[in-house]
RNA sequence: GCCGAAGUGGCGGAAUUGGUAGACGCGCUGGAUUCAAAAUCCAGUGAUGGCAACAUCGUGCGGGUUCGAGCCCCGCCUUCGGUACCA
């Protein structure tokens, strides 16, 4: 029996004594919560506010399982203590309701997404009201809700009608630049643009037709479409992030992903590169999740440099380089497989092996891609260019070690000081040209070092690398043949999905133009389709909507947005929930201002997280929103991990087929067995290095398999089938979800709460274990118990409390504030344990001890709490009413204090002292000790260090 | 490879600033209670040696700094997370 000590076990037991049943106890408080709505929270300008945010959950058909609620129950017990010291605390929930899997469901089932994603909603309040959540439930979003995604739309218009002014450093109305570019043309505009923007003046502007304005105007819009290199995953019919790809294929599902070019919208999220970079100096994040961020946004400090074909030297390859130091070790020249020149750069003698060479590229996957890294390839292309700062010519190779989509996809290679740019030079047979006195064994390998002098090097022989650098640029920049550069690796991203369940873009195209619909238009709804899939033609599901064009003329973009669309803004739209004039009202934001603590997971640093930074950047330069970062602190929970149980199939066995008990199967290959998983219901001690199938079990497995009907089972000596258990995510394929409600029903949820908190630190990952639970049941009983009298009634003594008896609360009080505080939730239940022990022992039944105990306790039980509070004869709720106790230090005061004592640092002997006695005084008695007499023996007493307060130590030789 | 986090009893973990390592809980052992079991209560529980007092060893490994190191420094190993031809 996984469950040794249940609920209703003792439930089920007749005892005079008033037994601790939270299953009551639970049920009556919620009700007198929701009847109270006792968290609700409206903005109130006497108290001072505290933001207290989960990252919302997308609602899946599977429901929660007990990993779910870890980091709300954390963000729950640190909501509930800001509230009760005083804080007017926001602390609400909703659903990232839109979402690929609802949409798979309709496509297999016909159902509405919009259905079946509100029965989970429906499932998942129910899961979350479980376990006394205090939550403001009348400020819930849903993000698949036309008046929440109104507001997604909203901004979404005002990022089209926005540029970024670089001179400004901020998002400014596109009306400000087509005032300029009526005046002066773009010679004088210095804004984030499309790489190929071409330069216009006046004239050319005011000489464009509205088409070719606004087709210009589309290399500066913060949004806007383009035909990109996207990765297309087939199997799901749409583009993928490139947060949302792992290792080739995509990260829900794992389909195969290739690059394809497609017109796509786009968010000019590189426009904020440098901002999203410095604005993590500011924020308490997790330094982990910080450094991810700053490697996805990978800004890099270089040169660009032009180097002119050999054959027509106006025309000119550019590249980027942060070493532009090691110009005169360059020997070749690679471009990208896919980089516009290289048909033309190709000579008639290098033609095939250059075709056949991208053509192979092209059509190598990212999974191949990847698997061949060590291997070198490439092609030359029988053309030259001019090194710009010696005149030598360059051979030009295409490879796809470079990227088309970084930099300009073109490098200068030098196979002296990088890596990849040697063993292609070895490859190929070219020159490896030293230019570093400090380089070492640059036969062997490449030397990357930046130490020595320059050799080989023209111009700046001789110099060291800081020397060098600045007089390269500098030489670059006057003859324009380079310029200093910064080099981000951070992609605009692709914003478009071929999806029918997102928010539908608000535009709509005309004679290939697109327009904005008018705001008075939001929310642009989705429209009934009758499948969720693609046309006939291959446009995206929305294509299927008939009667559906913008003034019944012009075709509605027919894409719709990804799955981050909605959560980079929703925390704003919990302060004002209701407002139909705007995403949240001014005095709104004035109010709550920003999230004080965000609680969610890692596994979104570089995508909901850095997409959220950004669109607040943007919302701030627009004067919208109050402040440059949404998030002051942010604390990752760590993952509740599952046991998946598997048992051992003899592959090769047919009638029957051959189950193998796991220490039979020792001397057998692993080639001949299957690991077949089993539901971790049926297995005994799962978990456990020993767990194992009973004859029981092995019942259970056959009946919910029947495909097994008639199998053989080959136990061991103890008729066990042991099976293999190993850690990972819990998941409906693996047979190892928890149901927190299972756990909730036989503990109930204070005790479900205090031991998810139990299990270790907030941050850390952990296997689910219910090993243990038992012994926070045993605590709260117990604290229970403090309260009731012989007749199981509450009643407490009003005698004065002792001493001893303030000491054990005062100790509590000093604990649990300064834990919660620093989210150090699993000390804080040792402390009450502790705290409870100890009045247990002294057999201490005084309200003056015991009321603020169980306020103390109220963030973590919340139930049992104010079931004691309210049994007390208090009015009110004891979360809204309470009064949260202060720390008293005269109470903590020893008289003595027993101080350790080493003798050269290890400690052999305690002693006692008065706590006001002076250094001195120690100093001299502490030798004399008895207990130590015979450590000091024919020794010297060197020195004797004492730490008031601390320790002695004895230093002797 | 690079970046980040972490390695402490049989297990989850504690030790907040360099100051009695192993709090608290699980498990285990013994006892009380019981016809018996479960539950409950009491006691013990890092390893080794010893009847005991006590001693020696002990926080992944090897060095170092210090009166004193789980904590700081140097060099490794392992695990987990992220990233991956980024010029």
């Amino acid at each position: 029996m996984p469950f040794v000590c249940s609920y209703f076990q003792i439930q089920n037991r007749t005892l005079s004594r008033m037994e601790y049943k939270p299953g009551a106890i639970e049920a009556k408080i919620k009700a007198f919560w929701d009847k109270e709505q006792i968290y609700r929270v409206e903005a109130d300008e006497d108290k001072p506010k505290y933001y207290v945010l989960d990252m919302f959950p997308y609602p899946s058909g599977s429901g929660l399982h007990v990993g779910h609620p870890l980091g709300y129950i954390a963000s729950d017990i640190y909501a509930r203590y800001k509230r009760l010291t005083g804080y007017n605390v926001l602390h609400p929930m909703g659903y990232d309701a839109f979402g690929l899997p609802a949409e798979q469901y309709a496509i297999q089932t016909g159902v509405h997404p919009a259905k079946s994603t509100a029965e989970n909603i429906k499932r998942y309040r129910e899961q979350l009201d479980n376990i006394g959540f205090s939550f403001d439930w009348s400020r819930e979003v849903q993000t698949c809700d036309p008046a929440f995604y109104k507001w997604t739309q909203w901004i979404f218009m005002q990022l089209f009608n926005h540029y970024y002014d670089k001179d400004a450093d901020k998002a400014l109305p596109i009306d400000a630049l087509t005032a300029k570019l009526a005046m002066e043309g773009n010679r004088g505009v210095n804004a984030v643009c499309d790489e190929e923007t071409p330069a216009i003046s006046a004239a050319d502007w005011n000489g464009m037709s509205e088409k070719e304005q606004q087709l210009f105007l589309l290399h500066y819009r913060l949004t806007f479409p383009e035909e990109s290199y996207v990765n297309w995953c087939p199997a799901m019919g749409t583009v993928l992030s490139n947060d949302e790809v792992k290792d080739g294929v995509s990260e829900r599902g794992g389909y195969p992903v290739e690059r394809k070019l497609m017109k796509q919208w786009s968010m000019r999220i590189t426009a904020y590169a440098d901002r999203l970079l410095y604005g993590l100096d500011h924020i308490d994040w997790p330094e982990s999740l910080k450094e991810q961020q700053r490697n996805w946004i990978g800004r890099s400090q270089g040169a660009s440099v032009k180097f002119p074909l050999a054959q027509d030297e106006n025309r000119k390859i550019e590249v980027f380089t942060t070493r532009v130091d090691t110009i005169y070790g360059v020997s070749f020249m690679v471009l990208a497989p896919e980089h516009d020149w290289v048909a033309e750069l190709t000579t008639p003698e290098q033609e095939e092996e250059v075709s056949q060479y991208v053509k192979w590229a092209g059509s190598r996957s990212e999974v191949e891609r990847m698997a061949e890294v060590k291997q070198v390839t490439g092609a030359f292309t029988g053309s030259y260019c001019i090194n710009p700062v010696n005149g030598e010519k360059v051979p030009i190779y295409i490879a796809d070690y470079v990227l088309a989509g970084y930099g300009t996809g073109a490098v200068m290679a030098v196979p002296s000081g990088d890596q990849r740019d040697w063993s292609f030079a070895s490859h190929f047979g070219l020159p490896i040209i030293p230019i570093l006195d400090a380089q070492q064994d640059i036969g062997q390998q490449a030397d990357a070092t930046k130490d020595g002098r320059y050799i080989n090097s023209g111009m700046i022989n001789g110099l060291t690398y800081a020397e060098a650098v600045p007089k390269l640029i500098g030489w670059l920049e006057e003859k324009g043949l380079g310029r200093g550069k910064i080099q981000y690796r951070l992609r605009n991203a692709v914003f478009s999905r071929q999806r029918y369940w997102g928010e539908p873009v608000p535009a709509y195209w005309k004679d290939g133009v697109p327009y904005l619909i008018e705001e008075s238009e939001l929310p642009l709804l989705l429209p009934k389709v009758d499948k969720y899939l693609p046309t006939e033609t291959g446009e995206p599901p929305l294509g299927r909507a008939t009667d559906w064009k913008y003034k019944g003329e012009y075709e509605y973009e027919l894409s719709t947005m990804p799955g981050w669309a909605g959560s980079s803004w929703y925390f704003y739209r919990y302060m004002d929930p209701g407002n139909e004039e705007a995403f949240a009202s001014g005095e709104a934001l004035k109010y709550w201002k920003s999230v004080d603590l965000y609680m969610g997971g890692s596994e979104h640093a570089v995508g909901h997280l850095l997409y959220s930074r950004f669109w607040n950047h943007f919302l701030f330069d627009l004067g919208l929103v109050p402040e440059r970062e949404y998030a002051k602190k942010l604390i990752n929970q760590g993952m509740i991990q599952g046991v998946i149980e598997s048992i051992y199939l003899d592959k090769n066995s047919t009638a029957p087929r051959r189950f193998v008990s796991a220490d039979r199967i020792g001397h057998y290959p692993d080639a001949d067995w299957a690991m077949i998983p089993v539901h971790v219901d049926f297995v005994t001690d799962y978990g456990k290095a020993e767990s194992y199938l009973n004859a029981e079990g092995i019942q259970q497995f056959l009946s919910w398999r029947a495909e097994y009907q008639g199998a053989e089972f080959v136990t061991n000596d103890q008729g066990q089938l042991v099976t293999h258990s190993e850690v990972g995510k819990m998941s409906k394929s693996k047979f190892n979800v928890i149901n927190p409600d299972d756990v909730v029903a036989k503990y109930g949820a204070d005790c479900f709460r205090m031991y998810e908190m139990f299990l270790g630190p907030i941050e850390q990952s952990k296997p689910w274990d219910i090993q243990g639970i038992d012994g926070v049941f045993k605590f709260l009983r117990r604290f229970y118990e403090l309260f009731t009298d012989e007749h199981g009634q509450i009643s407490l003594s009003t005698e004065p409390p002792t001493k001893e008896e303030y000491k054990v609360l005062h100790q509590a009080i000093q604990k649990v504030r300064q834990d919660v505080e620093r989210f150090s939730f699993n000390t804080c239940v040792s402390a009450f344990m502790i705290a409870a022990n100890e009045l247990r022992k002294l057999k201490c039944n005084k309200r003056g001890i015991l009321e603020p105990m169980a306020v103390l306790l109220a963030p973590f039980a919340p139930f049992l709490a104010e079931e004691i509070w309210q049994s007390l004869g208090n009015a009110g709720s004891v979360h809204r009413d309470g009064q949260y106790p202060e720390l008293d230090e005269s109470y903590l005061k020893e008289d003595s204090i027993d101080y350790p004592i080493a003798i050269n640092g290890k400690t052999r002997a305690t002693a006692s002292f008065p706590a006001d006695a002076e250094k001195a005084a120690i100093e001299k008695a502490a030798p004399e000790l008895e207990a130590i007499q015979k450590w000091l023996e024919g020794k010297t007493i060197r020195k004797v260090i004492v730490v008031p307060k601390r320790m002695i130590n004895i230093v002797v030789g």
